[in-house]
DNA sequence: TATTTAATATACCGATCGGTATATTTGTAT
DNA sequence: ATACAAATATACCGATCGGTATATTAAATA
């Protein structure tokens, strides 16, 4: 009683940018009762432990980005559009991300993969999804006619993941956009290069 | 006396390990006892407090992969053939590093980028420093008619960075060399392009 | 409106944290 | 050999950690 749901989707939504910005281990959760304004009974009530609030999260957190990049996306109709339309959405993540602290798949991943295996899983699983649908979207161009044949789906894919996400880091640390923007001026041409 | 240099070094040398794969926050102060045999006292007797440990053990972790990196930029003689090397030596990143848990610059971006200002900006400056050895590289080349005269050199060294480091974060999480294999492959296609 | 039960709040637990004050040990210089 | 000083070890501090047991509160049912 009380609405357990909405308490539930409140502890989400307000401990997910306190994990992604001082990451698993330094968020606490009286973080999490400060930025509720709840208790801890009300989160236990509702989470095993400290493991699943920030699995839920997490989970959170993937749901907005992919549907972020999902809308990025179908609103382009060719494979070139859609592939410049996510690297400028990227952009935004270095000084105004959508949840603070960056990009949460990055951000757990460094995170995760030592020392967090609940995690790890979780960060596996959404790159895997975020690959396949690049490559979809390459392997899609070329069955429509708008990508060369001899490109590689995946690994173009793979390729353009990495290059993204190695420059929000690097902006983000740097404080300005600048990296960005010379990575982004680069993946343009590429793109553009892939073009039939 | 007992030689405090010698202390010194040690826990620096024990403890960065402990700080890059669990972090800074998560590595604890009795984690470097243990690995060093030491206690407490010889710790603070030898460093103001944790904050200074991780320093000079994120120095010492810089000064690793500069000397590395550099090994590799002197052992070759074209630019082309530099920027390869770059590329394959980072491949150990993935299932065997130089130090355990990653690479040191891009686990410390992450986790100082928000919190731990002290780190963010050695973290800048190490960043800065390869930037700028990797624009040399490209520089150089284009000057002694290895690289083509229209590349971009600074452009050039900050998305073959990025790329790198994305790379390696992709396929640390995933646990397999698949994905810096792709990278890799498209990397050496891009260096390949850029030749006179 | 009284009762019940689920949801949340309160109060507390042992463990561990970073840090410090002090005791002890060790090398050095006299 | 002894005294001194520097380096390290020991013992302790308050604060905070994640987690739990219990009390309180509020909604649903009757």
């Amino acid at each position: 009683m009380r609405n357990p749901e909405y308490t539930r989707q409140l502890i989400i939504e307000k401990s997910l940018p306190i994990f992604n910005t001082k990451g698993y281990n330094a968020a606490s959760l009286s973080d999490i009762t400060t930025a509720t304004g709840i208790t801890k009974g009300a989160i236990y009530g509702n989470f095993k432990n400290k493991d699943e609030v920030a699995s839920a999260a997490f989970d959170h957190a993937s749901q907005i980005v992919m549907g972020q990049v999902n809308k990025q996306i179908q609103s382009r109709h060719t494979a070139y559009e859609k592939l410049q339309a996510i690297v400028d959405y990227y952009a935004k993540y270095v000084n105004d991300p959508p949840i603070p602290g960056g990009c949460p798949i990055l951000n757990s991943s460094i995170e995760a993969d030592d020392n967090l295996p609940f995690l790890k899983a979780k960060v596996i699983r959404i790159i895997s999804l975020m690959k396949e649908s690049l490559t979809k979207i390459v392997n899609r161009g070329i069955l429509e006619g708008q990508i060369k044949r001899d490109v590689n789906a995946e690994e173009f894919a793979i390729f353009f993941y990495s290059t993204v996400e190695g420059a929000i880091s690097l902006s983000r640390i740097e404080g300005d956009g600048r990296s960005y923007k010379h990575v982004r001026s680069v993946l343009t041409k590429m793109i553009n290069e892939i073009k039939v």
